[in-house]
DNA sequence: AATGTTTATTCATGCTTGTGAATAATCGAA
DNA sequence: TTCGATTATTCACAAGCATGAATAAACATT
């Protein structure tokens, strides 16, 4: 038996609550997960887990042997990091989760850059928007707008999104260019952006100074993923409210038309937010490292 | 690769000080010793073994990886045996020393009662009176008699061993049973037991009371290994002083017959010696506990 | 300088392990 | 209560690793 392998596996399962997701997550097939935690018990004379086909809980024993393993696991890998460190490349895979936008505005058209200048990290990238349990789904860092909650976590701000207020100029002209933002409220219509529990739409905010205001015209389309909120903006159904990023290449284009721009509020923060640990992989530190420089590049 | 086995392989090296000895004491092929060795290196990026066919030394990376991960190996080590402990027999390799006497008139004849009580343990039973390196050549512990000096070692008592002089009873017929141990100069000989540098035959020891006498007969015949010393004795060779376990058979049979009972020395003590470990393995303690029961019963 | 012995490494083959697919079991929804 | 979906485990087979034997190199002796 593989013991350090088969230790790795188990503390997969305690961390990700079942033995599929611990599989995916360690891009391994169930069946070998199975086996190497069934040698593991073997070996030890103990049962680790308990398990039904659609549960597993962890034995007292077995939270016991994660929590004394998992350390001497931390100390190998910084063992074998402070041995390597000077000479390899980071390599390996890196598991990242972001918004769509994020994704497909900033982060994927940039990635040859850093594929390139790293070739031997492998990046599993999830599109979401929602609270991921970083350790129980082995996800490396996500990236994240608004305020971070969750305190057990490391947040580092990697850069602010302006935000532009738009319309297609098909809309502008059939409803008239507002002037201030209670123009809004009257004889206008509100692409509404979905937050967190989808049911409310998000208002539009506008700051001058020490002035701010919020806005909320009548919705006729709500939608909680921005790529479809970006294509009903261009449709003309309405009003939004978005990043700058995303509306980029519309403005440019004239697809989409800013208007006041001098009540723009203040620009979002964005976070890359990562579980604490003593040793960051080298990788994960080049991609944080990278991703601040592009999103900085970027906005 | 099996990181934990590549690991244990490099720390049997550095304690062997070669590849052969190391994967003896692993009781690992050559090759497969070098392959482990040499994924560890590669893992790492960092030679760990300077070596020649004829030679091996650590690199300083290999003596600071050695250290690092030696301690975590203990602790690993540690963390399963307090799983198993419990629940399992002792089981695995286990390597002794010790004098050909103690072997084949103690030891051996009573090991299936100890095979009987642990069949999963094994014994690779090395017959030598040398110093032996325990770490270097992965010795779990030795048996000896006599003071022991390497106070980096613990050493145990199992027992004491009381002497006896005797010779065969056609040696007494030629030349007079002693009635005093001064007796023995005039007209005897000895059969000599050589000690540690082979070279001169360690004198016959008696004590009674607070009185303690040395005496030297010539000495005709002298052999540094116990049966054979022994055998000679039998042969009618002299007078020989030993231990009482070895010549009982004969002393019961009548073939040797002993003299000045009541001038026997102080009986001897013999020691189980073993490197200090803060987790001594379950099967070398259970063997250390029969041993010393097994000895006293010998005596 | 040459040679023999000893030791580390490499190569080709047999054996052990990893895994895809099937099976069995569990749990929630209807 | 039944059924469908999901998950853990088992089995038979393919892939990868361990190793015996051969090779290459180093060192001590003559």
């Amino acid at each position: 038996m593989d013991q350090l392998q088969a230790i790795r596996a188990f503390a997969r399962v305690v961390e990700a609550g079942n033995f599929s997701r611990a599989a995916d997550s360690l891009q391994m097939p169930n069946a070998t997960l199975t086996k190497l935690v069934q040698a593991l018990e073997s070996h030890l004379g103990v049962r680790l887990l308990q398990r039904t086909t659609r549960r597993v809980t962890v034995t007292a024993e077995g939270a016991a042997y994660y929590e004394r393993t998992a350390r001497l696991l931390k100390e190998l890998d910084d063992i074998d990091a402070s041995f390597g460190s000077a000479q390899r490349k980071p390599r390996g895979p890196l598991r990242i989760d972001m918004g769509a936008s994020v994704a497909s505005m900033i982060v994927i058209p940039a990635l040859p850059e850093f594929l390139a200048a790293y070739p031997d990290i492998r990046i599993s990238l999830a599109v979401s928007d929602r609270h991921t349990n970083l350790i129980g789904e082995n996800v490396d860092c996500v990236i994240r707008g608004g305020a971070v909650t969750d305190e057990t976590l490391v947040a580092r701000q990697i850069g602010s999104a302006p935000w532009v207020t738009c319309a297609a100029p098909a809309y502008w002209r059939a409803h008239g260019t507002p002037q201030h933002p209670h123009d809004l409220c009257d004889g206008h219509t509100l692409v509404g952006y979905l937050g967190g529990t989808g049911q409310r739409a998000l208002p539009l905010r506008f700051a001058q100074g020490a002035d701010k205001l919020e806005v909320m015209p009548p919705q006729l389309f709500g939608v909680n993923e921005s790529n479809a909120h970006a294509a009903a903006g261009l449709a003309g159904l309405g009003i939004m409210q978005t990043f700058r990023y995303t509306a980029r290449p519309y403005l440019l284009s004239g697809a989409l038309v800013e208007v006041l721009p001098e009540w723009r509020p203040a620009p979002y923060p964005f976070y890359v937010v990562y579980p604490p640990n003593r040793h960051m992989s080298q990788r994960l530190r080049v991609f944080i490292d990278w991703i601040t420089a592009r999103f900085a590049a970027a906005m």
